[in-house]
DNA sequence: CCCTATTTTTAACAGTCGTTCAATTTAAAT
DNA sequence: ATTTAAATTGAACGACTGTTAAAAATAGGG
């Protein structure tokens, strides 16, 4: 017994500071690419932010594209899970016979708000990774990590619109899906814009003002 | 008379050689910065599809910033012409006594329909031009050359939808207006997610969906 | 045709880029 | 406490970055 394990197999735990240093270099890379693109955002700058020595992002997190990869994935699911928990439950209050579709301002609800919710009022990290989805939704490079990491639960949402709009066709449900993604990262990139055209000081919540023009949307 | 001109002033017309290779790297960093992001297009990236020398980019488009700001400012003035153009001869049409305020949904359509007939139907130049200006709407790296080059257009606009809906408060709108400017270039930046959810082979004309989406959206 | 302002090329500058590798430090497992 | 896998550092690699200066080619104005 006790045979030699394979070479790529772990034969020990990851340390505690380890992982924190992981996490750290992840928070890091999630804020510059977020705020400076994938270009934009070097290996070094990342490294500094997370106060350590550019190597070690490269051990964390390989290959840049990789990094990249890795933190968009890395909140997807829990905001993945937010959605699709905020969905099951308005189903269960709805009524216990199952068959009856949602309104439709409740699917759209559910979708929208956890992400408002965590990027408005989830800190720093949660504020960039809604800028750094923006990102990922309007470069067609990153279609693979969009279809990995966010068309599952999109689809849920599509097929519940679907049953709540009975005579909409998909191809328009879609456009407007796009649409509406579209209108809530821009509260994400979008809200110095906002600011400056109707010269307030600052954009309060606008999650209604969202919800609003959205469900309006969809049924026109 | 005829004494010496001061050294910054142009003594000869530029010839029409010259010109011609100055459009071709505006072409060329529309293209690329379109594609790639401010950092991920290099100036000899750029050089290289204008057929050119690295230096003679910096030469006719200075800084790599204000090569940025002068690809965006290019059609920018064309863009705002043909809106205003729409404007004017919509209100032309609707009466000769000029007080009464359009219907929403025209408003809308004289802000929309050039922009999305110029990047579908205007050639590859038009079409990078509308995943370039998605870049500047979403990076408040940009914020100035933003309100440069569209808020002008942008105000007018506003007025108009806020006559067309007089309850409406100034927010809201301004609000919504982004909304609607974030969908309309998601169908520059994003018709592959379009095409992807709807699983369809691809997506044709959807300048009635948009209108129909933010038409609605407004008036909630 | 001639002169020379302008355009274009060539070459080089000092930095930064992503990545790799050997040396060193840390800490998990025994 | 010892062993040693894993984490971290420091340094270096070649390639690429934006920009500049001078040399060469081009073409406008007389």
């Amino acid at each position: 017994m006790t045979e030699k394990l394979h070479k790529n197999q772990r034969q020990r735990a990851p340390s505690q500071r380890s992982l924190a240093t992981r996490d750290r270099i992840f928070d890091a890379a999630e804020q510059l690419f977020a705020d400076r693109g994938f270009e934009g955002a070097s290996i070094r700058d990342i490294a500094r932010a997370a106060g350590v020595q550019g190597a070690l992002v490269s051990h964390h997190g390989g290959s840049k594209e990789a990094l990249f990869a890795t933190v968009v994935a890395r909140r997807a699911e829990e905001l993945s899970t937010l959605r699709l928990q905020a969905l099951a439950a308005a189903k269960a209050q709805a009524q216990s016979d199952a068959e009856s579709a949602l309104p439709l301002r409740q699917v759209l609800h559910c979708f929208l708000a956890p992400f408002i919710h965590q990027t408005l009022h989830g800190g720093a990290n949660w504020s960039a990774y809604g800028r750094l989805i923006a990102h990922v939704s309007s470069n067609p490079r990153w279609q693979q990590i969009a279809q990995r990491c966010f068309d599952p639960t999109a689809r849920v949402f599509l097929e519940e619109i679907a049953k709540a709009l009975p005579e909409a066709d998909t191809q328009k449900i879609s456009a407007c899906f796009v649409f509406m993604v579209s209108a809530m990262l821009s509260l994400c990139t979008s809200r110095w814009r906002i600011v400056g055209l109707s010269q307030a000081e600052t954009a309060e919540d606008l999650t209604a003002e969202l919800l609003d023009f959205c469900e309006a949307g969809f049924r026109a």
